[in-house]
This record gives C-alpha cells, structure tokens and sequence, in this order.
DNA sequence: ATTACTAGTAGACGAGTAA
DNA sequence: TTTACTCGTCTACTAGTAA
C-alpha cells in the first residue's frame, strides 16, 4: 500500500474535490518517470483507495472513504507518537448511533446539577457517541478521569457514579463521561455538550472526528 | 527514505528512550523476514536517523534528532490534511531567538493594559520566537486575527497598532501577537503568556514546538 | 542467541511505443 | 496530447549461513 503517493494526493486537495492531474504532473511530485506514476495511479485505484475518470487530457482523481480513512490512521499515528511529549492529546474516532440511554440519564437531575456546577454547562439532553481508533482507545486509558459524579438514589433505584474529563470538538467545550460499570466497552465514548453536537458540527453517523483532551 | 519503519521505531518508543530490539522482533512489526529488517534498521542508521548499539542480544536503538524532525513533518504534513475540516488548527514550529524587542513592547502600559484587559493576563515581558514550518505558514494565513490591539501615542513617538490570537502550548494559553506593519516576515510567530513560556515548557533553541490554535 | 554477508530470485523501475 | 502496455535492467527481497 503506497502511502506517501496518497498522501501527496491529499496535500494536493484530492481528498476534498475532485482532482485534475496527469500522470507527467504526478511523476514531478513523487519524483518519478510518467511510467512509474501512472503505475502508482492504477495501483491505488485497484486498492479501492483513490477513484479515477480517465480523461482525454489527464485524470480525475478523487479519494475514496477508505483512503481518506487511511489517511486518518497515519494522523492518529503521528499524533500518538508525539502526544506522549505532554503536549496535545486528539481521540479519532467515528459517530455511532448510540442506545438513546445516554438522553435518560444526563436528564436526571441526580446527574443534571452535578454537570451544571462541575463542568460549568447545562448539558443537552443526548449524548455523541464515538467509536474510537485502536490508538486512540490507547490514548484514552493514560487520560484521568479527573471529575467526579457521584451516584444517587431516588424512590425507585440507585444510579451509579461515573467520571469524566473535558475534551473539545471543534469550537464546543463538552465532556467524555464514563459510568463507573464493569463491563463498559473501551473503544466508545460518550461526548456530552451544551449544544446538541450532532446538529451544531452537522454530523452524519460514521464520520471522522477529532476529539481534543483539554485541561 | 524509509519513513515507514522510522514511525514503527517511533511508536515503539525509540524516539524517547533507546529502545531495545533484535532484528527478529523487527521483522514481526513491519512484517518481513530478520534479513530485511536488520538492512532497514542498518540503512536508517546510515541516513542517521536512528543510532544503534549493538549488543550481544540485539540492539539499542535511539531515534537521532533529524529523525525525530522527519516525523514531526510527517505530523505537521497529515494535520495539513486534515486542519481544512474546521477541527483543530496547529502551528509547528521552531524555537529561534527574537531580537529582544518584543520584551520592550510589551512592557509599554499603552500595550500591557490591552492585553490585561483583551486576553485576561499580565503578559510576562518578553516574546517566545517561532519559526514555523511551510505547511504552518500557510495555516496562519487562514487564521483571523480576531483581538485587535490599538496603537497610542506617548509624549516621544507614536506606536503602531496590532493584532492577536489566542494559542495554547501544552498546558499554558497565550496569543500570537502580530504588529500592523507591512514588512513583517510570515514564517515567524512571536507568542506571549501569563508565565515565561521558554522557561516553563524547559525550552531550547531549535526545539520543535507545536502551538495549538484555540478559540 | 545475535548481526549481516552472499547468492538467487522476485518485484519495481524507466525507455520505447501502441492506442 | 493522454494512459498504459512490453521489455530489459536494476534494485530489494528471502534463504542459507558465517562470525
């Protein structure tokens, strides 16, 4: 799999709109004969990870989802190596539709008023869930869960306590919450927010997000 | 150039401390038999982007300077990528040594006061001095200069007016500040904060530095 | 155990050229 | 002009093995 030609691509816009190149333009970025560039170009169409139309005057190239996806990988990589340095810690993952439990319980007051007055926000009532990368899942055990939500009893039942730390989604302050339970699975988070990130950030299930850890 | 197995060695944590492993091992991670991997890590040694120690039982392998910089390229490249999508914008840089000026302007009351009162801290005097990469440059570029400082005149001179915004370096937020002249170089930036950001952070000159775009 | 040489082979390359 | 085939060459691989 060649990534450095794809990842010229992409430095090249192809990520983004449909790209016009020729494969004499493409082998002056990769250094390479027309032959040679020309091969790489099939290459990666075989692969599924780029699209071409063959033109009369050149090639429309366009990246696939799962070139683009690979791509993220290389980003998440790269930051995990430096993430370690104490400087910026980014979760990658993709939107999933959650259970709709997430909704229930952040409108619990027992919950409610602890996020009002820990995090500082009145969260709305739902919850963005993320299936993280494998690296980022790493990532996320080194993160402390460093506030606290206690548990409560109502009339009925017990709700248990959780943790949560702060994180960033593009412009929006929210939080990753955790219910303290045994078995939670540790490749999902659940991102809660003033707004409703879903329609703010305008996200369909299944894109790529960055997540930034803050604090 | 084999970037592929530096960022293997990378992520197994060569760039931090001399990491220790055979040529067998090797082989598993990058999927290729003992002969092979023991020429790449030879053929990195002899572009000096990793050293090695040689031992009885396998080799110490430490990542060198350059190619720890060919990584943070490589990062500073994929973030290029993908900082169009509205996510998160860093600048990576260079630490260099200013002129020295910067500690003088930002001791002026007619400027202190404005950046007490626009970005909520009493700026230590003096400037950290980057020298950002090309991919950086032109992130910069996009970034708006939202916090606008004005110029005032004392009973000697007049001072010209400027912009900022605000950054984050690890753990401590400050701002870019950019004075309305039309001859100011592009590629660097000069950052102010709360605390001296070259002490705080253990910086020298020359280290790369990754400034996080906020707000 | 290791690293790393030599030998044989498979895959990638550029040149020429057809479509 | 394009893309992409064949062909000869050269680089990069694995296997065997020395140190």
């Amino acid at each position: 799999m060649d990534i450095s030609s794809l990842k010229k691509l992409a430095l090249l816009g192809a990520h983004q709109k449909p790209l016009e190149l020729s494969s004499v333009e493409f082998a002056t970025y990769i250094d390479s004969s027309q032959q040679t560039a020309a091969r790489k170009l099939k290459a990666l169409e075989d692969e599924k990870l780029i699209s071409r139309k063959i033109l009369p005057d050149g090639q429309l190239i366009s990246m696939t989802k799962k070139g683009i996806e690979i791509l993220q990988k290389e980003l998440n990589d790269y930051q995990g190596i430096f993430s370690g340095n104490g400087n910026i810690r980014i979760l990658s993952g993709k939107t999933i539709t959650g259970l709709g439990e997430g909704q229930y319980y952040i409108s619990l007051e027992g919950y409610r008023k602890q996020f009002i007055e820990k995090l500082g926000f009145d969260p709305y009532p739902g919850t963005l869930n993320v299936r993280l990368d494998a690296n980022s899942i790493d990532i996320r055990k080194k993160i402390a869960q460093s506030i606290r939500i206690s548990g409560f009893t109502d009339q009925n039942r017990t709700f248990g306590k959780g943790s949560c730390f702060r994180v960033r989604i593009s412009d929006i302050e929210g939080a990753v919450i955790t219910p303290e339970r045994t078995h939670y699975p540790e490749d999902i988070i659940e991102i809660i927010a003033p707004v409703n990130l879903r329609e703010h950030l305008e996200l369909k299930d299944g894109t790529n997000i960055n997540v930034e850890v803050i604090k």
